[in-house]
This record gives C-alpha cells, structure tokens and sequence, in this order.
DNA sequence: ACTTAACCGAGACGGTACGTCGTGTCTTGCC
DNA sequence: GGCAAGACACGACGTACCGTCTCGGTTAAGT
C-alpha cells in the first residue's frame, strides 16, 4: 500500500530480501509496533477521529513520536494499517443453498459489527477517507475487495442454482444490497435492524430472480441438485 | 440546528422574536456573512476538507477571525450552513407518469451534482459529518429530507398509478436506490454512470412492483387515465 | 493636556463658549463621566495596570466603550484624567518655622499616600508612563509641579531664616529629598518607614545649611524674628 | 529566580543536578536561547516595552513561539533575563582615595547608560516591573545589589579614611545619592547631567561628613596614609 | 570482546492553526 | 448629537500538534 509498509512486511525478513540477509542494525521492535497498532484502534474507537492525534497515540503506546513517524508516513497509514489488523475475520457468507439467506445472515452480521465499537473505526476511515485518497483506498483493498470476492463466489453459486438471472450484474447487485447499509450507517437518517436486512434483501433480489421460463427450468435444476445428481 | 444559527434566522426579523423587536446594538453585518460563507464554499471546493482553514475563511473573506466565531461555534458549523445555502435547488423529480423514469431522472441529476466540484463539499460534509454529529443532522435536514419529502410524493403517485405495490416501505425502497449512489460516491470503488442509475433503477424498482393479478388491474386503471375519466 | 481634555471643560458648557450658545445636540452626561473616572480608579487599585482594559471600564460604568473613547483618546489619558481627579489634596507644606519639620512632615503625608490603595494608581502611572510619555507627563503637571511650587516657597521661607544657603538649588535639593522616596516606592528594595523619612531629612538638609560664619548671623535674623521685629 | 529559570542553568550541567545526568530527550538549543535573547534586547531598544511582542520575538530570532514559551514563562520572565544577561558590566567603582571622586564617577558611569539606548530597556523593566513583581524583584537581584554591594565596598574605605561618619546608614546614604537619579530618570522633569551629579554628590555627602573635631581626626590619618605608614 | 549500524525513548525544535481577548471604530434605535 | 449596546477588522495571546531533529542508550551481526 505503502512504500514501507510494515503490515506487508511481516515474515518477509528472508524471503523478500534477495540477498536473504538481515539487514544490519537493531532490528524493529514488534512489541512498539504491536503497541501502536493497539493504541491507535484504542483511540479511534474512544475519541474517533477528530481528536485522534499522533502525539496521544505515541503516548499511549509509552512509544517515542519518531517512531511513529518511521514506519508510517502520516495518520491516515497509521490508521489503515491499525484497521486492516483488526479487521473482523467473521465476515463469511454461509452456503444455505438459498440466496436471500446467504446474503441476509452475512449482512446482519457485518450490521452487528458496524454497529459495535468497532464500527467507530469503519466510520472514521470512511470519514477521513473523504480527504485522503489513500485511506478510502486502504478501505476497499483490505476491508470491501476481501468481502466481495466472497460474495461473488456466493453470487455464482446462486446464478447456478437459478435463483438468480444469469445476466446479472454482480457489482449492481451487490452494490444495491450493501449500498443502503452504508447510506444508513454513515447518514444515520434511519435504524440498521435485521428485519430492515431481511427485507433489502427480498426486495433487491426479487428483481434479480429470473423471469418466468426460467424459473421453471430454476425449479427443475433445484429438484435435480437436491437429488444429488451431481 | 444549533443555538444560534444565523441560516435559520433569515426572515425571522418579526416573527421569531416574541416581542416583535431588534435587539439593541450593532445589527450583524450581512455583507460580513455573505462574503464568510462564500469564502467557505469557495475553499472548500479547493482544498477540500483536510486543510480547510478558519483562518483562511477569514482572510480569504476579509473578515476578522472573531466574526466568524461569533456566529459559527466550529468548523462543521460554518460548513454546515454554507452548504444548506449552496445546496443545488434543481434536484425535482419531474412526473413523467412513469415512476422509473421519475427516478432515474432525478438520480441522474444527483450523480451530476456529486460529480461536480460542488460534490467535493458533500463529501466533505459526510467526511467530516462522521465525527461531528450536527454536521451530519445538517445534511440530513438541509439536503436530505426536503428530497426525500418530494420523492415520497413521487412514489405515492406511482403507488396510486399502480406500478408500485400499496404495501411498500418507502424508505426502504429510497434507501435502495440511493444507497448505492452514496456508497459509490464515497467508497469509490466503482464508477457512478447514468446507465448504472439506470439498471439501478430497473433492478430495484422491479422488485417493487406489484404481482401479476394486481398488475392486470393497475393496467385498466391507467387505461381509465388516459380517457381522462378523472 | 489632550486636545479633548474633558477635565478641563467643567463648566465651560456656556461660559467658555465664544458665542455664548450651546452646541446643538445631547449634551454630555456628566453621570457617564464620573462613572467612567470612578470604575478606571476601582479597577486600577483593584487589578494593577497590566489588566487594565478600557473594556472592563465601560462594563464597570454600564458605559458604551465609545462613550470612553469620544472622551479620551486612549489608555494612558484616562488614567490620567482618572489620577488628576483622585489626587490626594492634603499634600500641603506646614510652616513649623522648621524646614526639618515642614520638609518632613509632608513627606511623611507623601509615604503615607503613597503606601495607601491610592499608591497603586501612582504606581501604575509611572509604570505605564514608561512607554506613553503623555502619561508621565500628566503625573508632572498635575501632581508633581503643583506640589513642588508649594515646596519652593517652603525652602525660600528657609532660606529667609537663615536655615539653608542661599546659593542652594532648590531643584537638586527637592530632588534629593524626594528621589529617595520615589526609588523605594518604585524598585521596592526596602521599607518607607516615617524613621527614614526623618533620617533622610537629616542628612540632606544638613548637606544644605550654611556655612559657619552665615550660621552665626542666621541665628542672630532667627532671633530678630522672633522679637516680633517685622 | 522562576522555575525554569534558563539564566541560572549555566554552568549546572552536572553541579546543579543531583544525579549528575542530563535529562533525556532532545538538549535545549543554546543558539534558540541566545537567537530570542538578543531579539528580545532589540526589539525592547528600538521599540519600547508597549509594542514589544513575544510574536515578533520569536520572528525576528526565527525560532517557534511555542520555544519561548517553552522557556519563559511570560513576557516580564524573558525581558529580566535578557536584561540580566545584558547588564553593562563596567560600572565599578574606582578607588580614587576620595569618596567623592569614587561616588561621581561611577554615578556619572549610570546616568551614561541610562540616557544610552540600554536605557530604553531599564526603563521598560521598571516601567512593566510597576504591574510585575518579579520583574522588578529580577531587576533588583541582578542589577541594582551587584552594583551596591561595591558600593558598600567604597563606603567602607571611606569610613575608614574619615570621610564619612562610622554611624551612617549606608543604605540611606546610597539612596540618597541614587534616588535623584532614578527619579529624574523615570519621571523625566529635569535633565540629568554631569554637572548635576556633581552637585548631588556634593549636597549629599556634605551631610554625611563627620563632625569637627572628628574631622581634624580624620585629617591626621589621611596624612599618615598618605605617607604610607600601612 | 569490540565495532558498527539501525533501532529505541524522550523531548526540543520551527511551524501553523487554533479559539479568545482587547483595541479602537462603526452602526443601530433611543433620548 | 450624545448615549448603551454590541458588531466589526485587526492583531497578539498562549496552546496543541505537526513532522523533524538530536540526544543517550540498546540490540544484534559481523568482526
């Protein structure tokens, strides 16, 4: 992402160095990193951003600036590296074998997790996204892009299954599915339920179903999937 | 919005003040805001957000720095107000008869709005809105709900014409047509194309309809329409 | 002393008026000016100059701050014009017969001024007086010279009697009388008691007596005098 | 004199400190130290103690605001010490043999340095130490005892010689010859000139003279100084 | 064991903007 | 036209962080 990046550069102590040497001097301490890292999340998720300061994070992390300022280039990197690592790993689609279910349990729970404190971290990225190109991107690369490839998988299998158009496009779908949790998290203009989930879903996907040949030829290939044909 | 908000003031002179009378004093010099409020508008169309300065507001309108804190509490404030004053008046929803185009027209003209520099304020506003709870409420009270209000209209209409069902949730229905604008405008992860409002708009709006027999009947009563029976 | 000087314009109101008319308009309101001379001096004994502001002046008064400033022409004039009003009127000379006595008596009353709430305000002017020369030059015309007229018939009646030389220069020596005082009041290095007064009177004074031969006649004028012989 | 006190660090690196260590972190920038000092000095000279600005300090020695704060705690602070370090070092007193010569020359030495532009800067001290007490208490410690502790040196030797009486108050006496000068120096109503330090010295010190037959005395042991009998 | 080199903490540095306060001027409506 | 009220342009205040720097000290690898 960047071009020091520690988050990249673990485990690479021999592997991406050609020489496979060490490089002389102390090496960097994993302890001061693991303590910024930690104090950096620790302060987003109290203060958020606008009060988030180097200084504080520093302090906290009982960690000098400069050391900061070596491994990362400025707030934003700090902050995208501190929540690419916290990142939620439970955020995987199930394989009910129906796509509103699919798409509805994964969705509730990424809800669960912007509404957490961990959310006050999606929020202030997002939000000093708006004026730091590279923090937005840091978001889709580490946050959105790992999710989505997920969903595409879960989308084809659905595609598969005829439940959904072949024609579909995944990007407008899935877009359409997540684009109004966004809108409500970052607006706050309305609540983020499970039954406000649940019925996104049977809306959007109603008009992806296919139309009305095609779902009969759906139901026949269900019946044949079930069976165990293949 | 907040105590002392000078943009709600406006025509206030005799009817929000109980006794009918001006407060003794200096009256506030409405050049003084005029020319701070343009500034912000100005440097926020610039620089954007991150190094928006109210020092350079000040300056840039040749003001003193006090005035502007005399009247704005903070930075968000004085964003806040610029914006509702700034804020695009041609985003109607024409009536068309036909609720898909209804839509895609005013989303369209939406996109451009977001795609102009005036769209780098509203970023900015939902950049910085994320911690700075008023700012937000200003965007949601200011920007969105007068269109909201008359995209509400828009869909009773539709409701009324049959192309939608009566049962509908309209916030949920909006949500989903504007929800992927807004994700795709602050995420960035994909581009914001007419004929992505388009299918957009098909895609949601096809889940909205009604189902067949109701749509058989919805059929006759345009029929009655056109005959101008009413 | 200023172009302005309302202390001077007591009265004036159609006497010192060429044409013998009044100006058209409002006239001045003499309960602001008092109130205004009154607050500068509470608030100069109060809170020392340093934190002297014209604002908390006209707070003080229930004064406009342009009522202030379309009087006196900053700072430093008001406190003058304030001072002058305030000054202590029992600063006379006796005539003991003694210019030991008379000398000492008087600077004891000074001291005692000086030591008094109303010593702050001296302090203050010749403090300030430093960067504002008006100031310093107020403190002469309206305290200092006004006493030291009284002082030069004090040491003349002296050398009438025969108690001083008649060459003395009567500035060197008031300025030797006085300069003491006027460095411990002001640089504080130690106490003003009525003892050093007394000691100080001593040895100045006996530094100006005259000479053997003139004592003899002295004495011999002094006994005349006392004869009832003029 | 104040917590921080820069000026008494010298020379404490391993003396003043109990453990004998230099703090950690960064050393303080002796050339930042000496860069605001001889600012602070210029700037009092060429525009006096009101428009002197700890803004325009930190310009002209092009250095950040915040390292004079970090270091004085207020304007008075760092105006004491750069006087202090300023303090014209030759104004010593000679040992002519003669109390009078002693005293005039050196009194004459201080009227040169008040009327030279370093006067401008006593003159602020004194001025701005009226509303500071520390500022005058620095200007006490650091420039009036230093001088006056030789003074009490030459009044010694002048006791010793017979010229002046072994009970008198050197402490009176010395204001008494210093007085006059600070007071016309402060209040400005007369010209300080050498002709006027002459006659001062002269007046004052008449009355400090022994009495006759002491003087006889005291004639007798200056004849046998003079010999060289010691 | 000794040198070398990069790390570490601490914290001072030159800056920039902050939000506040006082100055002296002005603009109202009332007296 | 004076007056209270209070807004105005201006500019210094003292503070907080920024990102850089300079210290003494630490930690390995290479000698």
């Amino acid at each position: 992402m960047r071009q020091n990046s520690p988050g990249t550069r673990d485990g690479d102590a021999d592997a991406g160095n050609g020489n496979g040497k060490r490089p002389p001097g102390r090496p960097r301490s994993e302890q001061a990193r693991h303590a910024i890292l930690r104090s950096t999340l620790k302060l987003l998720r109290e203060n958020g951003f606008s009060d988030f300061t180097i200084e504080a994070v520093a302090d906290r992390a009982a960690v000098g600036k400069a050391t900061v300022y070596r491994w990362w280039p400025n707030k934003g990197a700090l902050i995208a590296d501190a929540f690419a690592g916290s990142v939620t790993p439970d955020l995987h689609f199930p394989d009910t074998g129906s796509i509103d279910k699919d798409m509805s349990q994964q969705m509730r729970q990424l809800v669960k997790v912007f509404s957490a404190p961990q959310g006050r971290i999606v929020s202030a990225i997002l939000g000093a996204g708006q004026s730091d190109p590279e923090l937005i991107e840091a978001f889709r690369e580490r946050f959105l892009m790992p999710r989505r490839r997920e969903a595409y998988a879960t989308l084809r299998r659905a595609v598969r299954r005829g439940e959904l158009r072949r024609d579909i496009d995944p990007n407008l779908l899935l877009d359409s599915l997540y684009g109004p949790i966004y809108m409500r998290f970052l607006i706050r203009h309305d609540r983020l339920t499970p039954d406000f989930i649940d019925r996104l879903c049977a809306l959007v996907l109603a008009g992806a179903r296919p139309h009305h040949r095609s779902r009969a030829r759906a139901r026949r290939v269900r019946a044949r999937l079930a069976k165990g044909h293949f």
